[in-house]
DNA sequence: ATACTCTAACTAGTATACAAGGATACTTAG
DNA sequence: CTAAGTATCCTTGTATACTAGTTAGAGTAT
């Protein structure tokens, strides 16, 4: 890790960002355990680099709550707050609900083909069992069309707020998602768009996005110590 | 200011959220304006603070597309984006007209009477032509009822975005509101709320976020320095 | 006069030094 | 033996020193 941080002296003004990148990452795959203690020092040892961008970056993931700063006492990976991630779910449903109606009129031929590719890289990586890229296209489908629709800053609000949910998604990751289903509901939200029927896209998105079902008390018993108690 | 500045020395970590604040407010009401280039030095000079919690502010700052930094050359107030202006709108109205559905169901009759309360409040604004306390009370109203749902966070990111639109909204601010009719539409939705109908709710909801149509063109005309040109 | 080059005075990025509050373990008085 | 107090070592907050790009302007050559 320092030998890439090395590569970075050279262009100030890179570093905090990666110590911000490597931080969050590392907190979203759960790599950092929520609760977890950590102080600047161990960054400091940790990343060879001093601790000015550390505290930067600190400052920034304080301020999207994926960690807890106490003066004088140190910081914590932030637990997982399970009403935090229902209100980011509800963000996410009404947001995408909303702009998928957009779709329907915004998106040109071109962007349904992007679309319709996209569904069908993901068709390929079922049968090659390829689960972590298939996370990152279907990230990647719902990412398309709020672009498309020219709403790239909501989608950076949705992420910005999924932070506790995707680590929820992540603890399930290794779970069966039953995929097929999702497939389907993809090319559903995608001929929807195409015909250019708002009311059947909306529909069917708001079906896709609550097929998630996740059984928080199972997770919330079997990782306790991750979950905020409240 | 930089008698307050001595008084917060006692406690630590109190300095750096008010360079914070005192920056947003002055953004906000652009006595910083728009594309005003502002460094780390002339900052230390006013607030007689060290560069560190400047910088920590400004990195806050920047995140939220208040600020933009340059490296080594240094930072510009954002000028005024009337496409993130637009999308702030666009998440608001989505948000909130989902909210107020669920404020049919969840408010109980204490907090309705809130409401009716925070609406007396501001007919008495009205009389009385103090429509800066107004302009509050507006915000108060909106953000009891999210806030009622337990949407605290959904609010804090509507108000996080809401930062262009803002300033646009202070350019403006002089100019004649009719609030009679926002009274009105307040009124209305409080009843909504009460007769526990979501689609009225949803209906006078849309409307009255709807109602304030600005006047762009002629905004970005008469301070066209403070306006992104794209 | 104009165009170019180099320097000096900026800027922000990074590293380090110092300050002050919190936690813990050890000492000492009861 | 217990409990209070204190010393020491943590932590983060703040200030300052140092580094490296950027820019604008003076001065020179054409």
């Amino acid at each position: 890790m320092s030998i890439q941080i090395d590569a970075l002296r050279d262009k100030r003004g890179l570093i905090r960002d990666f110590v911000y990148d490597t931080l969050k990452k590392n907190i979203m795959e759960l790599r950092l355990e929520p609760g977890r203690s950590i102080s600047e020092k161990e960054l400091v040892e940790m990343l060879q680099v001093s601790r000015t961008p550390i505290r930067e970056a600190l400052v920034k993931l304080s301020q999207e709550e994926l960690i807890e700063t106490t003066p004088q006492k140190g910081s914590v990976i932030s637990l997982i707050d399970l009403q935090h991630a229902e209100e980011s779910r509800f963000l996410r449903k009404t947001l995408e609900s909303a702009v998928v109606r957009e779709a329907c009129e915004l998106l040109g031929k071109e962007q349904v083909l992007h679309l319709q590719n996209l569904v069908s890289l993901q068709e390929l990586c079922v049968s090659e069992q390829n689960y972590g890229r298939l996370f990152e296209l279907d990230e990647e489908f719902h990412k398309s069309i709020m672009i498309g629709c020219g709403r790239a800053r909501t989608w950076g609000l949705i992420q910005q707020m999924a932070t506790h949910d995707n680590r929820i998604r992540f603890l399930r990751l290794a779970s069966d998602s039953n995929w097929q289903i999702i497939l389907a509901q993809h090319r559903g939200i995608v001929s929807a768009i195409k015909e250019k029927d708002p009311d059947q896209a909306e529909k069917m998105l708001r079906d896709h996005l609550e097929l998630v079902v996740i059984e928080k008390e199972n997770l919330k018993q079997k990782y306790a110590k991750f979950f905020k108690s409240i």
